[in-house]
DNA sequence: GATTTATGACTGACCAGTCAGTTCAAACAA
DNA sequence: TTGTTTGAACTGACTGGTCAGTCATAAATC
């Protein structure tokens, strides 16, 4: 069994971690390479700049909430079991990426205007699938005909975000072990 | 009839401007001393340092939306009026505060311990004042009995968040221009 | 020993915060 | 009324520290 290295995931690793830690502008490139266990220059093999290696980074957590928000939202279970999957994954993923969801990055020059656009696009993708499930939902008689899916959507996911958030500074517990069943009785109440 | 400048409210205001704007890091005192037609050194009669200046003008903002909350939570209407009045001054509020929910500080370094402490404070104040609403509301027979105040009181503020910040992109709208009626029926469905 | 990869001391840009100098309105003196 | 003093408020050039990014050199790999 061979350990092959892998620098450049080595490198966003690290990076999602201390930027996760300590926001963009008090991340410095020698933090990270000190935590991926290498020297400052060798960041600039991989990536061109600072503001480079932080959107790689973003885009790779983001493609993978995005992808398993799908995966959740568009199979074959009940709605029930899906807000309950979409809730554990949330959790999961906040206790993986501890403080992504902090460091979205708000000011324009962190994101190029093409990341921007992309990160809108990967948005549009997972209310999709979202409105999908509301669909499906619909379908199978769990949610009432007239419920406004658009609306529908940002309420379950504004709703998740906030509980998480709430449930996570209250209680002294890990994401994972955050009950997510008063959440999902809440939304269900909305939709049914 | 004379106009009496107040210095430090000019700075809290262009602050507030340029913060929204450029972000913590990206705002220069500069800047800020431009936008209030000040030279540098002026800013620094008035606060002591930049997070100073930063932290004086996110109280600012967050003691003037956590009063109108309380207050349209505490009189006397029915729910839906309430949760109406809400999102309107919400929006109102992101009208005149452009920017203020983007900039909201994770950082640490920005916010003394005792700011945060304060910040939580505040948010506890607003989320009693809406689970009032909700007692008043279930004591009116317009809500639930059965309803988790806690989670729902959060789905509220999650929701109104998100409702606000999609409908603002994605039309090209002022803020006080959206219209709250769709949100509002969503959680109402949810409450009653 | 040639080529690829890694290193870390160094540099130049940037900007928060300082402070010596300026302004000006009001208080006082003539 | 006019000239003079005072000091609080203001100014902006300057300083010192920070850090992204570079590059000559070293180590590793083939």
């Amino acid at each position: 069994m061979t350990v092959i290295k892998d620098r450049r995931m080595d490198i966003l690793q690290a990076a999602l971690h201390i930027f996760s830690k300590k926001g963009y502008h008090n991340a410095k490139i020698e933090d990270i390479a000190m935590e991926a266990g290498i020297a400052k220059g060798t960041i600039y093999q991989y990536f061109s700049s600072k503001q480079d290696l932080f959107q790689q980074m973003f885009r790779h957590g983001v493609e993978r909430y995005g992808q398993s928000l799908q995966e959740i939202a568009t199979n074959e279970s009940h709605i029930r079991d899906k807000l309950l999957a979409l809730a554990q994954s949330h959790g999961k993923f906040l206790e993986e990426h501890i403080g992504m969801s902090e460091i979205m990055p708000k000011e324009s020059k962190l994101m190029s205007k093409e990341m921007r656009c992309w990160v809108l696009e990967q948005r549009d993708h997972a209310f999709s699938s979202l409105e999908e499930m509301i669909e499906q939902g619909i379908a199978l008689g769990e949610v009432r005909e007239d419920t406004d899916k658009g609306v529908a959507v940002l309420a379950i996911i504004g709703s998740l975000f906030a509980y998480y958030e709430k449930e996570s500074r209250n209680k002294e517990m890990k994401f994972e072990e955050i009950s997510p069943m008063p959440w999902v009785d809440f939304i269900l109440r909305a939709l049914q």
